[in-house]
DNA sequence: TCTCGTACCGAAAATTTTTTCGGTATACCC
DNA sequence: GGGTATACCGAAAAAATTTTCGGTACGAGA
């Protein structure tokens, strides 16, 4: 069985916000089940450059935090569903907040790192 | 020279956010240069948790990126400071949505993951 | 002189995260 | 049977991050 390395930062407000969220794909993953709960594959297609193993384990962590949760259906073949809690729905605003920052200033970046320089 | 493995991701809102403030230490730099400009020494004393050697590391990103301003004075012994750029304090109000995030729900996580577990 | 402090950086080690590959099991369709 | 697909997971490899350790250089003070 998986288990984190890092625990959840009690600490520090800050960093106990960030490391519920600062691995590669969680906020995206918290991002596109804003709407409906995704299954593993929807999901994996929503974004197809994250691995289905690498989802599955941020998946994991973000169940055992309570951001999310797990339904599974008795079906075959095998069907589970991911959506948001309540808890994991109150980050939104924060996301969204995170993706207007990202709007406005994409261009910026764009020029700066972008292919043409 | 020092270069950055995983470049800013550009090709998503979301993620080029998550991409400039996401290491280990990132966001509470920006949180301690909210006031006033710091020197290295200074930041590790607010950070002491933090090695002089990331906090060098993620600050020469955050130079890079922009969002943090080095000020080099020609003294000896040599004194050199960091300071938000305004593009730098663009993501305070980010910065800040995450510790009020943090400060509501950490009773919660105390509870989850403390020490009376 | 010796020690402390400043700032910085290279190199290697250690750690953590992510990827890759393979496997479990089931059902459907051709 | 052989192909698709579903979901899940272990193990090892690869990659990225962070730590540790050492070093540069200079001045202040005992």
């Amino acid at each position: 069985m998986y288990e984190r390395k890092i625990p959840v930062d009690l600490d520090c407000p800050l960093r106990l916000t960030m490391s519920l969220i600062d691995s590669k794909w969680k906020s995206c993953i918290l991002d596109e089940l804003r709407h409906r709960p995704l299954r593993p594959s929807e999901l994996h297609r929503q974004l197809p450059e994250a691995t289905p193993r690498v989802l599955d384990l941020q998946l994991r962590e973000l169940v055992e935090d309570g951001l999310v949760a797990k339904t599974i259906y008795a079906e075959l073949p095998p069907r589970s569903e991911y959506s948001l809690t309540e808890l994991g729905a109150s980050l939104l605003p924060l996301i969204d907040a995170m993706i207007a920052w990202g709007q406005s200033h994409a261009d910026l970046f764009e020029r700066k790192y972008g292919p043409r320089g």
